[in-house]
DNA sequence: GTCTATATACGGATAGAC
DNA sequence: GTCTATCCGTATATAGAC
């Protein structure tokens, strides 16, 4: 905060060829991307590359952390809403990671693919265990799990079937457009409807039709700010 | 199968190649492997492979082709089923490509980058469209529609789920085993579970609960062999 | 900071001996 | 068919002028 001193609009050198390799990195990956390309994309020269960052590796290094901690912001954000109920959360992450990754088509298959490139590198330092296994929402999960509100005691199959059911048509939306023979608007017209169907279908398939909505926050969950 | 006239155990060179070609292309895409990696994977001399397959680009196509149409008959198989219920095809799906998958953790990633790399050259000549919207598998689920037993009209939202549910937890294996702290063992139990929790889930989300199985194939379905 | 020119390394592919 | 040695294009990275 106090030392940032960059332009409103940053349009700096640094700034441009950052973006554009996120862009590039993310359509071809970090084996396909040539370091021309990034330039190209940028509008520079190439010989600014290396003057910036030293490196090719060293600039996907840079793109790479940047985007893994946004992709898990995204997640956490939602996960820890303190006043929002299990089911409004479930509607929340289901709509965010829609219009996150309708805006950024590439962003699942290439964290996929670097990840498993790189396992332990990327996995190791960041807290995701902590961020998702004590979140909010799970601690909500829990407390359903106990009242007899959920039916499924496993808060990862919970979490694994709400982000199957929004992010896998996401992931295989080339072939998903094939099959279904749609254009782009009719995909995004499906994926619209999902952000509703989702949470009621989880619902219905986890959630105990009688259970009231006792599971709020009020009753367990301090608001300590 | 006239001129099949390979050896039973087909420890051929170019079978070795083709074969270590598999395992490498799968595990790091077309731009990460290397010719080299491919001749140590088969142990045998890097001349050899330009002998057999010409070029890097060759071998890849091929390796690319056999493995989508591999993907694909495996959903084929199942989805053209004769005298099998909607029920029974969903649990067949979610089994089969557990079983696949688990044994080629790398097939899901490497293939949705590839047709990501090169959409058109892959998906505009094999007939998906067809095997998938023309299946005894869609021509029940519109039946089932018609008879007030699905909820869902649109086919396409049932195979994404049950396709989401499946696929999403193996695609996203790396993570996943972190998140949960799941060693291999774990994972594999996690989702022998899946298999049978799915169908249970697929049935209360999409399914009327009062629906009888009148959808069986007797009523409608010609066999026509 | 930005450019041109170039050094250096790496990977795909082939020549030619065996 | 299989090997060794090598060629050659391409991509990263740097030197050095401006």
């Amino acid at each position: 905060m106090a030392k940032n001193k960059r332009t409103p609009i940053d349009t700096s050198t640094e700034e441009k060829i950052k973006e554009a390799a996120r862009v590039v990195f993310h359509r071809k990956g970090f084996a396909a991307t040539r370091t021309r390309d990034i330039a190209e994309e940028a509008g520079i020269n190439l010989a600014l590359l290396n003057y910036y960052f030293r490196s090719k590796q060293k600039l996907f290094e840079l793109i790479m952390v940047e985007t893994t901690v946004a992709f898990f912001r995204t997640m956490d954000i939602v996960l820890n809403e303190k006043n929002s109920s299990l089911e409004e959360k479930v509607a929340h992450i289901v709509s965010n990671y829609i219009d996150l990754i309708l805006k950024e088509p590439d962003l699942p298959i290439f964290m996929l693919s670097e990840i498993r490139n790189n396992p332990d590198l990327l996995l190791q330092r960041l807290p995701i265990e902590q961020v998702i296994m004590k979140s909010v929402f799970f601690q909500q999960h829990r407390q359903a799990v106990g009242e007899g509100g959920i039916t499924e005691a496993n808060p990862l199959h919970f979490l694994l079937n709400i982000l199957g059911l929004t992010l896998f048509p996401l992931i295989a939306s080339p072939l998903l457009k094939r099959v279904g023979n749609l254009n782009e608007e009719d995909f995004h017209q499906l994926m619209e409807e999902r952000k509703k169907l989702i949470p009621v279908w989880i619902k219905s398939m986890m959630i105990n039709s009688d259970y009231k909505p006792i599971l709020m926050d009020e009753s367990k969950l301090k608001e300590n700010d």
